[in-house]
DNA sequence: ATTAATAATGACTTCGAATGCAATATAGAT
DNA sequence: ATCTATATTGCATTCGAAGTCATTATTAAT
């Protein structure tokens, strides 16, 4: 009943009539031990329940195993598979995820510290925003961090990111083409980097085709935000052409605020096109054009890049871009 | 350019001229040192960029400050939410989240032998099936469990749980009393314990009721398979009066293939009900009457019920139920 | 000033596995 | 059987902080 006293390699060692090395190389693996010793050990070991402390094994190696994943409540909303999916494929390399979250960017020193403290071989960072500032100290603490989704062409960080370039520019070329005149951009909050991008992108591409300042409002990436953006904007101005959200979830919410609020629907009386291909996206009552975010791919070289900093952290940083697929809905109408 | 060695207590004492137990106790809380040797040493560690090694702390104190949270593919889709409410609670409570993946039940040895390599404190499990051998083993390694949303009467696991039957019986008793005679069930997967309780509890009550042999189909939580199920099953049947759905996504499966393939419309010619109360539910196009799962009472009280357990192991379990709190839509007709 | 009570300190050991090194055993070659 | 070359083995040390305990400094009380 009392607590339990762990058994440890020097249990196993007496037990098995070997030395405390002998155990600890057996659950080694690569290392020389005769076959005879194994099986005693193994045999011993598992009778006795003995397993690894992976705590001490930490402390010696100085590799702790462990990868810290920083969520950010500003993390759009197919973050959660994200983490999922990232959590399989650093399994499959031996690492574990330890979970942060950083809500406030006055946290940040706080989170940082944490960060040192626990060890991690390395970090993935979910659509946190870090300045040059922080990622030195990464760089001074050597601690490789991959930078998910986020784009930060001058700087030297390690990142994984669709291209929204590109994504955006398809998407607004397929309705520049079939001839839709004014616009609306519903922006995503404007702390956001990614948001930030998505908005950028639409404004200066409509500019470059001679559509001269497209109004922009925002939301929070959240349905209700969109509809109440657009119900307020649509007090003082008319529905444009083709409206150009941040993400599937806002792009939902105008369609149905249009259907219910203005009673005009989609694509008929507006084209709605959105962002990252979530899978409410091709529901029957919304089924948007929009670009899918190649998910496992992201997740796979952020790991894999991070694998490579762990091995070789000198190696210069790089920045790996993905292209979305255009998933062709029935949200843009032919002019 | 080298890898810059570590900062240990041992180089903060020498600097500033004390011994390395000084510096330990500078750093745990509650510990009598002197304010002149406090701010010495505060001050030589903020200077040589010095953090205790959480991992040298956890192998002498025999804690690891971390909590292993189970994500089991069977999990529902408000999972995600979840896993970072979780964290947050967690956090407060000074713990990590070390995230752990179990797809296929043959996993589950694997599973433990990592967890208990790890030293976690704690353990919950989201929608995860532990049978009562598996348990057992927590006990003798003791380390506290909770299993997050399920019901195990007979066992003594500590558990949290929404009031499924409770909710679901609110519901059925909404459709019953707006004069529904025939029903349809649609279950989650039966391989997920949340689902089969769901499923059951419909089929019992519709029976005391006095509706009997209600036919069930499955699904898999998701939008396409509530349509393809459905579609299969009106292929030889007829509509009943309500659908009763196990979830709130193949409610919205439902009530979109009833409206695209079937030309008919949800509540006029079939009522829905759904379950999880996601927001989704809500959307203009669905509107479902649904119970809202108390997520954030749920979360909390796992992570009450484990903080209890990780200070006073030989408590006994304990279940704490959660009623849902029923949203009315408007998919229930009145006939 | 003296004593008693308390606070602060450092030397040393501990947690549990990994590993360099020297010692020993085994296999292979002649 | 003898001598190398190679494979195994165990000893002792290491990782970095925590905590026990005996010692010393400080404060309070008389």
């Amino acid at each position: 009943m009392s607590k339990q006293k762990r058994v440890t390699s020097y249990d196993v060692a007496r037990e098995a009539g070997v030395s405390q090395s002998a155990v600890s190389r057996v659950f080694r693996p690569g290392f020389s031990v005769s076959k005879k010793t194994r099986e005693k050990v193994v045999a011993t070991a598992n009778e006795m329940g003995y397993r690894p402390n992976a705590i001490a094994r930490m402390l010696i190696t100085k590799q702790s195993g462990m990868v810290a994943v920083i969520l950010s409540s500003r993390a759009n909303l197919n973050y959660p598979e994200v983490l999922s999916e990232l959590n399989k494929e650093l399994a499959l390399n031996n690492k574990r995820v330890l979970l942060f979250t950083l809500d406030d960017a006055d946290e940040l020193d706080e989170l940082l510290e944490n960060i040192w403290t626990f060890q991690v071989d390395g970090v993935i960072a979910l659509a946190a925003h870090f300045d040059s500032k922080s990622l030195d100290l990464f760089a001074k603490h050597s601690t490789p961090i991959v930078l998910y989704n986020r784009n930060v062409p001058e700087s030297n960080a390690n990142t994984v990111c669709c291209n929204h370039d590109k994504g955006i520019k398809q998407l607004i070329d397929l309705l520049h083409q079939s001839n839709h005149k004014s616009y609306l951009i519903i922006a995503g909050p404007d702390d956001s980097d990614v948001a930030n991008e998505r908005r950028e992108i639409a404004q200066n591409y409509l500019h470059t085709l001679g559509i001269q300042n497209t109004p922009v409002i925002y939301g929070d990436y959240g349905y209700k935000s969109a509809r109440s953006a657009l119900e307020n904007w649509l007090k003082t101005n008319t529905l444009p052409d083709a409206i150009i959200c941040s993400n599937d979830v806002m792009a939902i919410g105008v369609i149905d605020e249009i259907k219910q609020n203005l009673n005009l629907s989609v694509p008929d009386d507006v084209s709605v096109v959105g962002f990252d291909g979530i899978s409410a996206a091709s529901w029957y009552n919304y089924q948007i054009t929009t670009i899918q975010q190649p998910m496992k791919q992201l997740t796979k070289a952020a790991v894999d890049i991070l694998m490579e900093r762990i091995e070789n952290p000198q190696a210069a940083a790089e920045a790996r871009v993905f292209t979305g697929s255009l998933i062709t809905g029935n949200s843009i109408k032919t002019r």
